[in-house]
DNA sequence: GATTAAATCTAGTACACACTAGAAAAGTCA
DNA sequence: TGACTTTTCTAGTGTGTACTAGATTTAATC
């Protein structure tokens, strides 16, 4: 029982790690079998499918970024101000996604590589996902925190998506922080790139 | 010549239209010679492989690209704001590669799941295009217009991810039209979401 | 209309892929 | 140790892919 589960636990960490850096296509049942040393055969005692496996490991990283961000907008304060929230929900985002685990980037990395099935397979996911966010900026914009001119949805996409590219650039290596970045994102979103406006604090990066 | 002339050019209107719509692996050169009723071997004629195909589709998308960033900048007054600047490129970015043709598209679509051939083959194009973006930050913020405090590169790599990532979700059916978008990524990052703030002209979508 | 060149097709090759069947090995516990 | 279960391996299948060789057709030229 103990070796099945650790093996099981293996080939998912191996398969998270190929698809958040070479995508769906490069990541094959051999290439997976090649990094934990076993047979390609092997993974089928385990898996039914290449595609069950990549869709459980879709599933923890959905499931771990949703956690993450639902974590720290727990953490805030009862009376915090509408785009504090925002704040804390894009840095933590970023975080899950850029500086965490493999799992959430397979997540983002494989958009739009994966094969029907496991695209349909994802959306309720992501539906879910979005309506935190859709949240969020309903909260701000009802408070009057937020400007109301602006279509939420394309708002939402765009704040998603500015986070959701950055996985396309950003190096962990460098000296800007997956957190950096997720402040640059609020920032810019949030405060505006223009100079002398309220709100705005100097970051320093 | 005429005849080979011709069928060069559908071949690659069809590789286009199915890189933009289905990505690099779904991309098949058969599926490409049934969309143009051939053979594929056919192909070969014209091609001597699928990337070369793939390459020149890009190369000509990279090209409208630019082209179109360029020729809106062009058109701007002499004495313009910096930020008029941005928001001019980016509404010509979100109109090519969102309401334009299939072959900038193409580009953002396969971003990620290029072979390293032409991933490494397109990355110069990638660094001239990136150029133009950090020479409108760098004029804004050294004329004052834009804030100092967060990292330009940081900055430019948003903006475009903000835009690149929209074709994920930009459906042309909608009522929200490519410059919507445009419009939208420009009064975020630019103006900021937050309420009451100079600068901000209401925007109707 | 005959000759030549251009363009396409038919029929394949080789290879990588996901996946299967059954034998072999490794682990478990009396 | 020996019987049994769990796990992995060996050796394959079938399919889809990019690509090739050579015959065949279509178009252009004289």
């Amino acid at each position: 029982m103990k070796k099945s589960d650790r093996t099981r636990q293996d080939i998912l960490d191996a398969t998270a790690s190929s698809l958040a850096t070479a995508g769906y296509t490069a990541t094959t049942v051999k290439s997976i079998a090649e990094t934990i040393g076993m047979q390609d055969a092997s993974i089928y005692y385990h898996f039914s499918s290449k595609d069950e496996l990549v869709g459980e490991v879709l599933d923890i990283g959905t499931a771990r970024a949703v956690t993450a961000v639902d974590q720290a907008l727990a953490e805030l304060q009862d009376d915090h101000d509408p785009r504090e929230a925002l704040r804390v929900a894009i840095i933590a985002h970023a975080e899950a996604v850029l500086g965490g685990g493999d799992y959430p980037r397979a997540n983002v990395r494989t958009f739009g590589q994966l094969p029907p099935d496991l695209t349909h397979r994802h959306r309720q996911g992501h539906r879910n996902y979005g309506q935190i966010w859709t949240r969020l900026i309903d909260d701000g914009v009802e408070s009057g925190a937020l400007r109301g001119d602006l279509n939420r949805s394309v708002a939402r996409l765009i704040i998603i998506g500015a986070l959701c590219w950055a996985i396309e650039w950003f190096d962990g290596a460098g000296d800007v922080t997956a957190a950096d970045v997720g402040e640059h994102v609020f920032q810019m979103v949030v405060n505006g790139l223009s100079a002398d406006q309220p709100h705005q604090h100097a970051v320093s990066v």
